[in-house]
DNA sequence: GATTGACATTTGAGCGCTCAACCAATAGGT
DNA sequence: ACCTATTGGTTGAGCGCTCAAATGTCAATC
């Protein structure tokens, strides 16, 4: 067990700075998302993801992968979605066991309306605030730091 | 009404990347210290704010400001500390308005106890992978959003 | 000395998430 | 064939957060 190696000044004000921000952004998304869509960030994500999919459609395993949830988070989620009928769910025919998530006609069209707001909202709390060269920046940045957690974590 | 500016393939994958990562960071920060120390990271972050300021209590409002919490969101979580033994509100006499949130001798010694393993974790997904160019520039970049969205929204 | 408004804080309902437990179907070894 | 482990997915309890409403207090005005 060795000294503690504490943050100097000038990491801890970056540190803070960055909670900070990372924080307001993530609500900001959330509370455009939830007022002019009736959905969370992360459900607009499912979203979208299932609409890139081929036949618009996922297993719940693939899915969870692509959004980072546990099986249990995607599960209520998509249980959810599916009372809302912008998804819905049934067996694969072949394999009892896998579940197949596919988005609906109407989940499409929700996408479709909250998409251009959304992506208002991320160049308003972000993107329009950074030089191209920051945009670069912060991109190899959380290169860095999502190889280092997907390799060192378990998820 | 404009025509959407959509995000062009850059712009798309430095967003992801960052979702991605800023998710996964903040789910190692909570997971540790929930593990570590029986306490969200907000709750650690409350602790900390107290801890630094003099006579280590604040005023509900005070806190709220520095953790940028909502008022509701930290009466509910300062009412956990409390259930805890960590923190003791009283009423400020003169003002029976304000309620002060001091730190308990425990709650201080819960901190310290977190501290060092928490410090630890933070360098281990964010500072440790960064060179020092890299993290002035993290520090740039979420200068201009925080400056921007304290700027722009209301809270 | 009541009335109005603004301030400081709390409360309760509802929702998304985590964690651990669970069930069901399949693959592998014997 | 039979048992076991593994895989795919769901469930329920508990917790933190949001949002809207309520409470209690001071300050100014009439």
């Amino acid at each position: 067990m060795s000294e503690t190696r504490w943050l100097d000044e000038d990491e801890q004000r970056t540190w803070r700075t960055f909670l900070w921000a990372s924080q307001l952004l993530h609500e900001s998304l959330d509370r455009q998302l939830q007022r002019d869509a009736g959905m969370p960030h992360t459900y607009y994500m499912i979203l979208a993801m299932l609409s890139e999919a081929p036949g618009r459609s996922m297993t719940m395993t693939e899915l969870a992968q692509l959004v980072r949830f546990s099986a249990s988070r995607l599960s209520h989620a998509v249980a959810k979605l599916e009372a809302q009928g912008w998804v819905c769910r049934s067996r694969r025919p072949g394999d009892a066991r896998t579940t197949v998530a596919a988005l609906t006609g109407e989940g499409f069209a929700a996408l479709a309306e909250a998409a251009p707001g959304h992506v208002e909202e991320v160049r308003r709390v972000l993107f329009d605030r950074l030089t191209a060269e920051q945009v670069g920046q912060l991109r190899h940045i959380f290169d860095a730091v999502l190889t280092n957690l997907n390799t060192t974590d378990g998820c």
